[in-house]
DNA sequence: GCGGGTCTGTACGCTGTCGAACATAAGGCG
DNA sequence: CGCCTTATGTTCGACAGCGTACAGACCCGC
């Protein structure tokens, strides 16, 4: 059996690309916002706030509310369950594609989770209080909010099934996935440590998968860097049956939200 | 590492209680609807519509719209991520503590998700229109839906953690916790068939841990039928590591959401 | 260019789970 | 009562992942 969960993936050192990078973040990069009818939009502009949001970051906590609504544009957030030893394991990735802080607009969030910045960049928020407000609206933007709650919710119920059937190299390939798809370009920055906490597995067992990949010839890694050389090579990894049949298995990809 | 998927968990066969129980449903059973103020309630009681749910009906399914939203009283449901080579995998389950069918009022499902009755009994149930409606009037009904929703959320991350670091019996105590919280009695019926297929374990697996919590008076089965005879042992069994620290784990009930 | 911290690679024994195949028991039904 | 189906129990070899411990490799700062 699996036994002691892995240690918090906070981690106090990683390798993100020094200051990162400067470029011009344009809100709308972040799908959820670029969704919105000009009528909402033009409503919030005024209300969003961008931030830079460092690694490591935490941008809400099961306990106290968080008072603001993140909509990532260049940065990428872990959603974490903690357990009651100190241990967590992620259970859902949000990038361009969605937003953090979806308690706010529910009711109340019983649940011991975390919202970890885990890739460094960008990111717009918004005040808890205007998010609530346009709930009651009943308008296009409660659909926004319920669509992406929708598939959020699909993203963890994949991450329950493959907690229960990946081996850790599948599993690795489907996490570099799940970054890789909200990020532009193809280099990770993450170590094989972070990786191993995020996944729930042994960081031996990472860097034996990682070692596989790379003689494959699928990525290429360095000391915290991961570099993607192959990414269809990637992509069949997650679904094949080491010995056996062949057949696909999960897909990695979330459905996309906004339109 | 696990190979392949659990076969899809539809039982043909399950011994359930002959034509199951008949004792008089009330709506309010189902923590949902009673704790609707006043207002809404009355809105909504004409329109409520009861139902036997044999074991092993599917309610909705990925492809197709279901047209009901289904608040269960007696009844369990499971809901099945559908993996593409048929198998299935339970992330979640739904008694008189929820309902079924979130994604009718939320946009776009695309989710390979089933959800299917596991325990046989009560429901009632409403047009989807009817729901999507109570959506767009802001009102109560909305937020109790989102309450919801967002608890369900809870669920299935635990579920994610519980798949990634426990064992076949801590998974089995959990599941059985599951469906004994949304019963009145302490008789289970499925069969450890059914109940590997829902955990994704195999069968022999979930043997060997029943045959366990049997020897130790936490359990009692036969054919089908398992008595639970000493809860707090289930309880204990979860979050106990076998060899090592014996700290807590994972909270085994949902938060309870409807006040 | 030397030292220390961090990241990655390797090894060993152990246990839980898997796949497969088969043995026993408990009900249902004719 | 006896047969057949279904549920449960048992066994065996294989192996992925675990815990532990340690060795190299790379980077940074002094």
């Amino acid at each position: 059996m699996n036994t002691s969960p892995r240690p918090a993936a906070q981690p106090t050192s990683c390798p993100a690309p020094a200051p990162v990078a400067q470029p011009a973040p344009d809100p709308r990069e972040n799908q959820l916002l670029a969704g919105l009818p000009e009528a909402e939009w033009s409503r919030w502009e005024p209300y969003l706030e961008l931030v830079n949001l460092p690694q490591g970051q935490v941008l809400s906590e099961s306990g106290r509310p968080a008072g603001y609504v993140y909509f990532p544009t260049t940065a990428i957030v872990s959603l974490l369950y903690m357990t009651v030893d100190g241990g967590s394991s992620e259970f859902a990735v949000v990038g361009k594609d969605g937003l953090v802080g979806i308690s706010l607009f529910m009711g109340g969030n019983a649940t011991p989770s975390q919202a970890v910045v885990q890739s460094a960049g960008f990111a717009y928020r918004l005040r808890a209080q205007a998010a609530r407000e346009e709930v009651n609206r009943a308008g296009p933007v409660l659909m926004m909010l319920l669509r992406y709650t929708q598939d959020l919710m699909g993203q963890v119920a994949q991450t329950a099934a493959c907690n229960r059937y990946h081996s850790i190299e599948q599993l690795l390939c489907r996490r570099l996935l799940l970054s890789l798809d909200r990020l532009p370009s193809l280099a990770l920055f993450m170590t094989q440590e972070l990786l191993a906490n995020l996944l729930g597995v042994r960081r031996e067992g990472v860097t034996a998968a990682a070692l596989r990949l790379q003689q494959a010839g699928v990525i290429r890694y360095s000391r915290g860097r991961i570099d993607v050389l192959d990414r269809e090579l990637l992509e069949q990894r997650v679904a094949h049956r080491t010995g056996g049949a062949n057949h696909e298995f999960f897909s990695t990809r979330g459905a996309p939200v906004a339109a």
